[in-house]
DNA sequence: TAGATTGTTAATCGATTAACAATC
DNA sequence: TAGATTGTTAATCGATTAACAATC
C-alpha cells in the first residue's frame, strides 16, 4: 500500500466516525472554496500557507490545520497546489456531487435567489419552482417556469430532489416542512424564519436569517457612537 | 446611589473597556431578540432561563452568562420580564437609535432586500436607492426611487446616512466603497463578496455570503451520503 | 419562610496559535 | 545539500457548562 493509499484510509475512517470535523472548520470551507476560485481564476498555481494566511487575515497556522482534517493537501517545502486544493475542497463541499434543489416560494427573495449565480457557481441544480399565488404561478424565473404547490407531490415523484429552498411566509413554513420530508427531501434550506430542525432526524437543516447580520452591523455602530461620546 | 445606578455604572464601564463583550455573545443578541419578539407577541410576560433555554435549544447557563454580560435583566427566584429584556437587548443592539440606510445597487437583490420588512422591524430606515442602469433609475421600489449613481455625494450631503446597503457588482465594489468611506458612511452591509474590510479603520463593514450557508447545507448532504453508503 | 431562579465563580471543553521535527 | 514549508504536537486562549451561593 502506498503512503497515499494509507493517507486515504485514514481520512475515509475520520469521516466515518462521525462528525469528527469540528463544526468551525467546517464553517470556514466556504470561504476557502472562494478564495481559491479567485487564485485560480487570476492563474495562480501554487500557494504557501503563509501567502493564503495573508490574503485571508486568518493566521497561517490555522490555514494548515484546517486542511490537514482532510488529509495532506499541501507538500512541505513547497506549500499547495491551487488546483489540487479547490479540487478537493470542492468534493469535501459537494460541489460536483450535483445536488438539485427546488425553491418554494417566488416571491421577491425565491426570484432574487433563483436569478443569482450562486446556485450555478456550487453545482447545485435548481429543478423547479413553486408558490400558491396565481399571481406568480405559470411565470418563468430564469428559466424556471413557477408551478402550483399542488403539483409538489407529483413533481417530487417524477425527479430526484435533494435540497428544498424556503422562501414562504413563516406561518406556512411548518406544513410544507412537513411535506417535504414526508417526501423525502434531504436537505432544507430555511429563509422562513420558523425553527424547522429537529423535525425529522435525517433532514438537514441550514437556517438563514439575513436580519442578524444587519443587527450585528448596528451593534458596532451603536458601540463606535458610544465610544465616540466617551471620548468628548 | 442606589443598587440600579451602581450597577448602571459598573454596566457602562465595561462597555467603555473596548470590546469586552466576546463576539461569540455578539453573534448569539440577534437571535435572543428573535425570540423575545415571538414572545411579546404570543403575550408572555415572564420567562426563566430554563424555559428559555427550552424553546432555544440552548443551555440556561449560556442564556444567563449572555444576558449578564450586560447586566443583571432577571430577578432571583422570578425569571426575566419579557419586554423588559427585549428593551434591553433592542437598546443593546441599537434598534430604535433610527439608523438610515441606503441601498447601492437595484438588481434582483437589493430590491429583494429593500422590499423585506426586515429593515423596518429593527428600525433601520431606507432613505434612498441608486443604481447606474437606465433600465432602474427612475423606478420606484417599496416607495423609494432608485436615483443615479452620480446624484450619491449631492444626496448624502443634504441627508444624513449611517449604513450602505452593497448589492452592486463585485468589480465596482472596491470604488463605490471609497466614495462611500469618503463621504463619511460608519457602517457598509456587504453584499458584493468584495473584501472591503480594513478600507478604513472608522468604518465597520458586516458581509454576507449567503452562498457560504448553501455549502455549508451541501456539506452535510454529502457527509450523511457517504455515512449512508458506509452503513451498507 | 420556603421555593425558585438568578448572578457568578470554577471546571470543562473546544478552538486557536506557537513551535518544531519531518520532509520535499 | 540547504531552504522552505508542511504536518502535527503541545501550549494557550476563549467559550461553554456546571455548580452553588445570593437573593427575590
Amino acid at each position: 500500500m502506498s503512503k497515499e493509499e494509507a493517507r486515504e484510509e485514514v481520512n475515509e475512517e475520520i469521516k466515518i466516525k462521525g462528525n469528527s470535523v469540528s463544526p468551525a472548520v467546517i464553517k470556514r470551507l466556504p470561504r476557502y472554496f472562494r478564495y481559491l476560485r479567485e487564485l485560480i481564476r487570476s492563474g495562480k498555481m501554487r500557494i504557501s500557507s503563509g501567502e493564503l494566511s495573508e490574503l485571508m487575515h486568518v493566521t497561517a497556522s490555522q490555514i494548515r490545520q484546517d486542511l490537514n482534517c482532510f488529509g495532506g493537501f499541501g507538500q512541505q517545502g513547497y506549500g499547495y497546489n491551487v488546483n489540487y486544493l479547490y479540487t478537493r475542497i470542492c468534493e469535501i463541499l459537494g460541489v460536483g456531487e450535483g445536488f438539485s434543489a427546488i425553491v418554494i416560494g417566488a416571491g421577491n427573495l425565491g426570484r432574487a435567489l433563483v436569478r443569482n449565480p450562486m446556485f450555478e457557481k456550487r453545482g447545485v441544480d435548481i429543478v423547479g419552482m413553486f408558490d400558491v399565488s396565481p399571481d406568480v404561478i405559470g411565470i418563468t424565473v430564469a428559466g424556471n417556469t413557477v408551478r402550483n404547490m399542488e403539483e409538489l407531490e407529483a413533481f417530487c415523484g417524477e425527479h430526484q430532489v435533494d435540497i428544498a429552498v424556503l422562501t414562504l411566509p413563516k406561518d406556512h413554513a411548518l406544513s410544507v416542512a412537513e411535506r417535504l420530508i414526508a417526501l423525502g427531501i434531504k436537505g432544507i434550506w430555511n429563509f422562513t424564519g420558523k425553527e424547522l430542525d429537529h423535525l425529522h432526524p435525517d433532514t438537514v437543516v441550514e437556517n438563514v436569517h439575513i436580519g442578524d447580520s444587519l443587527m450585528t452591523l448596528c451593534y458596532e455602530l451603536r458601540t463606535r457612537d458610544e465610544r465616540k461620546e466617551e471620548e468628548k
